[in-house]
DNA sequence: TCTGGGGTCCTAGGACCC
DNA sequence: TCTGGGGTCCTAGGACCC
């Protein structure tokens, strides 16, 4: 008899920056919100309320198509520095639930319940299932009381699965399948075996992992919803689809999840803040430019954002990319490994090189960006790749800013042009 | 005035070594 | 001189996620 049990949960937070605006200013509540850039700008919409959805607003597209589609909307910009203190006081209550949590995004996080069910069982409750969904709707009440932000859970054997019923757990989803199923009700619980009944019938890009592009290739060949996907006769199986038809397939039917792909992610978790793959920044310009010396200064100003968030990790990195996407948004990246180095000055040298290979059309610049990865501990002394002076002006440069913050103090630039 | 910014993961080809 | 294969590292680009 297999193991095969629903405990894998995805909890995240409903229009999260939305939510925590109207916790900051209550006068946005029950009003049409878009947190983003701001009309005229250049710039998304990072969230949109309920209120705007049905106009077509969704994340993602741009701020002068959603004034356009919601011109009634409150345009909220984001406070980026103020959302993860909220997250943080959230996952304070998961783990009062289960030790295993992990966080996906500022606004998403999976909880692992296996080995859970004896504590949380009740008399009253029908089974095991029924007692963790009770459970996530405790949790819920706990973050909307002790936080003040609304979540949906979903449940299920992996953590596509889950992924996919905390959607049809949020509010105002559009009825589907059996009146019975627990859709918009907050806390969807996929039952081990049911999966392909419950979610066969959803578009196929519900499915995690399923982007614009691979939609597009299973669209062409008729397909059109998860069920279409696992029914294909082998004889129709075209290399193409073949590998996100194993993804399903894995995370539908798959008799070991706690060796699935779901499982790693959680023992590897660290709860000092996990591990980091990379550190980057770029920014997209009001209007685009062509002079040299512009985009020196903001190359530059870059550099120094990256490598001090890298040395207040005590990370260093031994590769730079330097991101450069022209105004027709054509976009090229070069980068270059070496020692490893969190130093301004070593790595903005680096940086000129890269400028030299990726600017080579004679075309204005839209974005630039620079990032940081391949990134190792401290160096050891003997193998320090910049000179003291520079290393000692850093420090100094650091301590300011972690009194006073990052703009407090900034490089001189290049001499402005008269 | 269509198309942000922060990430992760995968692939494919070339260099280089054994 | 030719023929291989495996492994690792690096680079560039693309897909995807929130």
């Amino acid at each position: 008899m297999s193991e095969r049990t629903p405990r894998i949960c995805c909890l995240d937070l409903d229009t999260f920056f939305v939510s925590v605006e109207r916790l900051l200013d209550p006068s946005l509540v029950d009003r049409p919100v878009i947190v983003g850039a701001r009309p005229g700008q250049r710039g998304v919409v990072l969230a949109a309320s309920y209120e705007v959805r049905p106009m077509g607003v969704r994340s993602g597209i741009s701020i002068i198509e959603a004034t356009r589609l919601a011109p009634d909307a409150v345009f909220v910009p984001p406070r980026m520095n103020t959302y993860g203190g909220y997250a943080q006081r959230v996952r304070a209550v998961l783990e009062r639930y289960t030790p295993c949590v992990q966080t996906a995004s500022i606004d998403e996080f999976y909880l692992d319940f296996h080995g859970c069910d004896t504590m949380y069982r009740r008399a009253h409750d029908p089974d095991d299932d029924a007692a963790l969904v009770r459970v996530l709707h405790e949790i819920r009440a706990a973050i909307r009381a002790e936080v003040g932000l609304p979540a949906s859970a979903g449940v299920g054997c992996t953590r596509p699965v889950a992924k996919m019923a905390s959607g049809l757990a949020k509010p105002n989803q559009i009825a589907a399948g059996d009146s019975d199923r627990p859709w918009g009700s907050g806390v969807v619980l996929v039952p081990a075996g049911a999966e392909r009944r419950w979610l066969g019938e959803l578009p196929l890009r519900r499915f995690p992992g399923i982007g614009p592009a691979a939609e597009k290739r299973l669209v062409d060949l008729g397909l059109a919803t998860i069920e279409d996907l696992l029914a294909l006769p082998p004889g129709r199986i075209l290399n193409q689809v073949r590998a996100v038809r194993g993804n399903v397939e894995r995370a539908f039917e798959s008799e070991t999840p706690d060796l699935g792909r779901d499982r790693p992610a959680f023992q590897e978790y660290d709860p000092l803040g996990g591990t980091i793959g990379s550190i980057s920044n770029e920014s997209t310009f009001s209007s685009d430019l062509s002079d040299p010396r512009q985009v020196e200064q903001r190359l530059l100003g870059l550099v120094e954002r990256v490598c001090w968030r890298a040395r207040k990790r005590c990370v260093f990195a031994r590769t730079v990319t330097l991101k450069l996407r022209y105004g027709d948004f054509h976009t090229v990246e070069r980068s270059c490994t070496g020692a490893a180095s969190a130093e301004d000055t070593e790595v903005m040298r680096r940086v000129r090189l890269l400028l030299r290979r990726a600017w080579t059309r004679r075309a204005s610049v839209r974005l630039l960006g620079v990032g940081l990865s391949n990134l190792v501990g401290p160096p050891r002394q003997l193998e320090l790749p910049y000179d003291e002076c520079q290393r000692s002006a850093s420090i100094a440069v650091d301590q300011v800013r972690e009194r006073f913050g990052f703009a407090a103090i900034r490089r001189g630039r290049v001499e402005p042009r008269r």
